[in-house]
DNA sequence: CTTGGTGCAAAAGATTTGCACCCCC
DNA sequence: GGGGGTGCAAATCTTTTGCACCAAG
């Protein structure tokens, strides 16, 4: 945990931003939460709890300055607010999600699935892939189990 | 285009809902650009044009009942709104899309590239996929091309 | 009549911004 | 003492809602 957060120190400082006390407890809140796609409301109660003074535009400004910095990648999973990932140490792509339209559980896949079809984009269409987001829409495990049984 | 009219408002009436003047003249606009990702907005101001009595509310109550029926796709590229996109008759997908970080210009793959990946996920995972989202980010043809040029 | 649909204006959220202040090199 | 960073409140922007009204069966 220390190490990372002076990994980030360090990608701050390589453009010229500064590790705040502010924006330190905002990263520390993003790692103890990584699996959680949390909004920006939730990353402020969860700052304020044990920073009660900082605000919540400060949060958005540095939700927002570490996602331009790729240290955190800004998701949407179309109820109405942006919700932030860390993005995992060396990984080059955006990580997938499945989410369970039953229970609205959001699953991680660390996996990079889309070798092949990057690469038939690259050489179909011609589009430089930089990044990509995927995201799978259906039931989970759990909720199949349930239904099973509930029959 | 008259067949398409015809199919989306015999969808709505198997769900007892009518296409009423302001609905068709919503779905024509959709129609019309169908390849351009409009917001509500958007949306709105191409049917004031046809329609100048129409109100905004309605064409968000539109769209939204034509994201639940799903005729239409509710996406989100990351600016603040919701961006709406027929659905190509008879996909049971969504399809995907190539964002250009350059040029902001969007392409769409109509293509399944997905197949493989979802009997991963749903062999590994045992998540049962219903839908999906694929967007990558890059660089498109066009502004590969200029950059080139202009090295 | 009664129900679904509409327009308008107000409300509700999420996010951004202006500004005074503050801390650190 | 100047610039980056912060907190607060106000502003902005998108989307939703309440309500009176309208049209069709």
């Amino acid at each position: 945990m220390e190490h990372r957060i002076e990994h980030i120190k360090k990608q701050l400082h390589a453009h010229s931003y500064k590790l705040t006390p502010q924006r330190e407890a905002t990263v520390r809140v993003l790692l103890e939460r990584e699996e959680d796609h949390l909004s920006a409301e939730d990353v402020y109660l969860l700052v304020k709890e044990k920073s009660p003074e900082i605000g919540l535009a400060t949060v958005y400004r540095t939700l927002e300055l570490l996602s331009e910095l790729k240290i955190l990648d800004k998701i949407n999973f179309g109820d109405g607010v942006s919700r932030y990932d860390l993005r995992k140490e060396g990984a080059k792509h955006f990580h997938h999600h499945l989410v369970c339209i039953e229970c609205g559980s959001v699953e991680e896949i660390v996996n990079d699935l889309l070798e092949d079809v990057e690469k038939i984009v690259q050489n179909d269409w011609g589009f430089e892939v930089k990044d990509h987001r995927l995201t799978f829409h259906g039931i989970c495990k759990q909720c199949q189990e349930a239904t099973v049984k509930a029959t």
